[in-house]
DNA sequence: TTCGTTTTGGGACATTTGTCCCTTTTTTCC
DNA sequence: GGAAAAAAGGGACAAATGTCCCAAAACGAA
């Protein structure tokens, strides 16, 4: 079965109407990109919800010429810029693929069309920006509550796959810490 | 009218339907509140959503015996702790009174009634999760991006009122610095 | 009001973090 | 495969932040 991922994660422990799903299957595309694509840029305005099938991704801003990532997407994640998707006004954030990756989306008036057309669709759309909220509010209290060296334990723990796919450059930014500062925590938390 | 001001955030340029309004007014319970109270503690299910008509308040967790507040609300915010309130699930943190407050608050029962009866309602729930991220996103990147200084110049400049209503102590910990660092910058930055 | 408690601001010093380098290693692209 | 570019790790020093204080100010309950 086609989508099979996307769909278990929007439905949790039940399924999809059969309905939904056919109608989701025509509107979703798979598209194939290459590594460091950027998919979205500020100013414009995201017309498609993105799910990684394959890959990863990275959202960032430029601060004094540099990234800043603020946000890591990986294999099965719904990736979505709540804000500009859905009041369809110009992002102010860029998001650039990681890896070479395969991603499903959907457009906005399509978005709209199931929002209308099946009410429990607003239940799906809900629990992912519920999912969204609470790790935004995770990684708030990461900031807030813990030195840079827990900081970075638990984003090891929690999220390993990063490692694999960011460079310590973009996973300091990341943490709001410099280059250096990681480094001597990687070196100090080294365990041979 | 009651609930104005409540009524004017949820429907945005428009307005609510009048059947709408007259069913939530019935819905909708004022309390008074004095200064400090404790509304929610970690392994409560909350109950009701609120809106803060008068007053604020602070949503924070423990970190080794200090309060770390993650976020503030004021006069006419809402005031949802999204994830234990939509799911119905124990919340993780407090949130208490910073001063002698009004609330207006709706049960989680009544919310679903709204949501089945109301198809236009999920616009409205989907607008306050959208706020809720976009104020986390502009948080994270303070923290990713900026120095500890701009950091507390953007919430002076974003939320001067959180500085008549919570303590030194308190801002420091959100910021994710300590009192002595706050001070330092307060002085340093302090124009007569 | 008054006394006890809490909060605030700042000094001294220790610790951590950042900046600026340079060298080595890894990646990228013909 | 090999040259060029990018990324990583770490040394030396400067800058910042944190911890532990204490005294002054503000607050709160009787």
């Amino acid at each position: 079965m086609e989508n099979k991922e996307l769909f278990r994660l929007l439905a949790g422990k039940n399924s999809l109407r059969l309905e939904l799903e056919l109608k989701l299957n025509d509107m979703i595309k798979r598209e194939y990109y290459t590594k460091s694509q950027i998919i979205l840029k500020p100013g414009q305005i995201p017309n498609r919800a993105w799910f990684i099938e394959k890959g990863s991704a990275m959202g960032f801003v430029f601060k004094e010429e540099k990234k800043v990532p603020f946000w890591f997407w990986n294999e099965n994640d719904i990736m979505v810029p709540l804000n500009s998707f859905f009041n369809q006004v110009p992002s102010e954030t860029y998001i650039e693929l990681l890896e070479p990756s395969i991603l499903l989306s959907i457009s906005f008036e399509d978005v709209q069309e199931i929002l209308l057309g099946f009410p429990e669709s607003n239940d799906y759309v809900r629990k992912i920006m519920q999912d969204y909220q609470k790790m935004s509010e995770k990684r708030i209290l990461e900031f807030a509550a813990y030195t840079p060296e827990e900081h970075y334990l638990h984003l090891m723990r929690d999220c390993p796959a990063i490692f694999r796919k960011a460079s310590v450059e973009s996973i300091a930014a990341y943490l709001g810490i410099s280059r250096k500062t990681l480094n001597r925590i990687r070196s100090r938390t080294r365990r041979f």
